[in-house]
DNA sequence: TTGAAAGCGCTAACAC
DNA sequence: GTGTTAGCGCTTTCAA
């Protein structure tokens, strides 16, 4: 049913192995032969089968995704967007994206496990590091290709790109100090979470400047979404510290924080100012706009998916590491603070 | 470096036929022949190479699915979700998921073609069906394995699971009617999407019976996103017909209305009600809380993928449609007319 | 119950 | 330039 070179091969009364070099354009075929060969593959209408010649080149073209799913519900509008970024990216560099889900733990290593040791990929993207990751750990003992979105605790001898999240919110802090704000609120991500740690720092560093002015910072955990956000912003609302300012390191908290508020009849951005961090979507059109850093998060995934293609094809990448630098969104969902 | 069958073989001092039967646990092969194949294979560390058996089982056991990306940022809390749900299904039926994304038009039809005719995937799960959509038609085709999340008009042969959206609609319209309300706008998705006709003809439906107490119904078409939602929502409010209550067609867009309405002083819930469709997470901590119609997506992504598998698996599905009942999900968005 | 031989569709080494 | 031969790692007839 399908065309296969021994078909175009028997067609011109050829070899195999001349049409296979012909088509793939060797420079020990004439040139004519080659013409040949293509008009009679176009004839027939031949697809080379990846599998016969993924098998025998011993590489899948196939970039392995694993994306790991905290909770039942996964609707971080976070992964969608990195994975079409991935995906695009692999699509023009002719890789295959094997994309599955996988509750950090066990569960994951087999799949990083199994993945490689049958052969499924030629290399893996890691994304939302931890800070002893296991995954990275496992992947450098196997001396596997990788790259990351995210560093690690520890040594950074693998390609990643990450965002300078801890500068980023150093400018959050700087912005809220501006506008009066010395009580200061944040909502963490669990802190195993790499990009947490340096959320955390950045906020940390900008508090250390405020606190010959009076600066005073709470941290509590919480877990990425929105639901925990409110929760959260729930139990600091309830609590004696009363900030004038919430700090969330991302937006999906950042928006269930303003629930919470509002729930509570304060005005956001006026009784109380809270920022955010990634400018998903949907945060300019919270209400109010969330006043949020920037994080360009297909494009990350773009260039986290070109550094993996660029180690598989040999390429000595001359950036083995990219920091991006933040922008702060300002928009309507800070304020001074109230008297 | 990788160990085969070969290794497994010239260890035990048997075959590769005999090794590869053995592990395969035929009935043929003698009780401690498959003891003393497990235990080397175990001890030498074996795993079979996917590449070589899936070119000689003329099977992938992949499984793809080619998400329609519209506009440039593409963060559907929907796909993710779907994506989850598909592909954990996956995985425990042995398959995997080779993920990619397109803007609906050539490019996604030369993927599906390429994925078909370079034998990548097995099948296909199609998600968000069009009227006559292309990808349907091709598939059929090409006499091509696929299920679908959705119904296209016309002949409906294939595998698919939907839910009932006409119907869910038409219960919002009656929760509507109930509350006093007459005049009532909707925002549509484009129409050649199937589920916005589903959900178009189900308000329509819902109106014409509300015909007689004067129902009016105003139908703007928008784009599922948030922002779209946003800016149709003003048009709506600039245009005279002034409904007291905005049908959205999805909750992206229903929130994006909320910040339209909220932004000119009104209170939703109060002033203007508001309905969104899918229950995604951000629905129920929205402000207020949406009241929309449940979609379990994660569960329709799970279900989608079993019928793929029961076709893949030769196995006749008895029941090769599925259509959902949805569930109305009343929260705060939604109150009495105003006078 | 096991082995020998063939082949999935492709590419690569080597000879001519 | 082109053909011959071999082999990627596995499964599957067919014989023994």
């Amino acid at each position: 049913m399908a065309v296969t070179l021994k078909d175009i091969a028997k067609k011109i009364g050829k070899t195999t192995t001349t049409v296979s070099r012909a088509l793939n354009d060797y420079d020990d075929i004439g040139p004519e032969t080659k013409e040949l060969v293509r008009n009679a593959a176009d004839e027939l209408g031949y697809i080379p089968n990846t599998l016969a010649r993924r098998l025998q080149k011993r590489r899948t073209d196939t970039i392995g995704l694993i994306l790991p799913t905290f909770g039942p519900r996964f609707s971080d509008p976070f992964f969608s967007e990195f994975l079409a970024g991935v995906g695009n990216k692999a699509a023009a560099g002719g890789y295959d994206l094997l994309v599955s889900t996988r509750p950090p733990g066990e569960q994951e290593m087999q799949a990083y496990q199994s993945n490689i040791l049958s052969h499924r990929v030629d290399g893996f993207i890691i994304v939302r590091t931890r800070a002893d990751d296991p995954r990275i750990n496992y992947l450098r003992k196997m001396n596997f290709p990788f790259a990351s979105f995210g560093r690690v605790e520890g040594v950074l001898d693998f390609p990643y790109i990450d965002e300078d999240s801890a500068n980023g919110m150093l400018r959050v802090i700087e912005y809220l100090s501006g506008l009066g704000h010395r009580r200061i609120a944040c909502i963490s991500p669990p802190l195993e979470l790499m990009f947490a740690r340096h959320r955390i720092k950045g906020v940390k560093e900008g508090m250390d400047r405020l606190r010959s002015q009076g600066g005073e910072l709470l941290i509590v955990e919480s877990d990425l979404t929105q639901r925990g956000g409110y929760q959260t912003a729930n139990i600091l609302l309830d609590n004696s510290f009363s900030p004038t300012a919430i700090v969330a390191c991302n937006d999906l908290m950042a928006i269930g924080a303003m629930s919470a508020v509002q729930e509570r009849g304060f005005v956001v951005g006026k009784d109380i100012s809270i920022t955010g961090f990634d400018n998903i979507p949907m945060a300019e059109h919270s209400h109010p706009p969330l006043t949020t850093v920037n994080q360009p998060i297909y494009q990350i995934g773009t260039m986290a998916c070109e550094l993996l293609i660029q180690v598989l094809r040999g390429e000595v990448a001359e950036k083995q590491e990219i920091i991006l630098q933040p922008s702060l969104i300002v928009r309507q969902s800070c304020g001074p603070t109230p008297e």
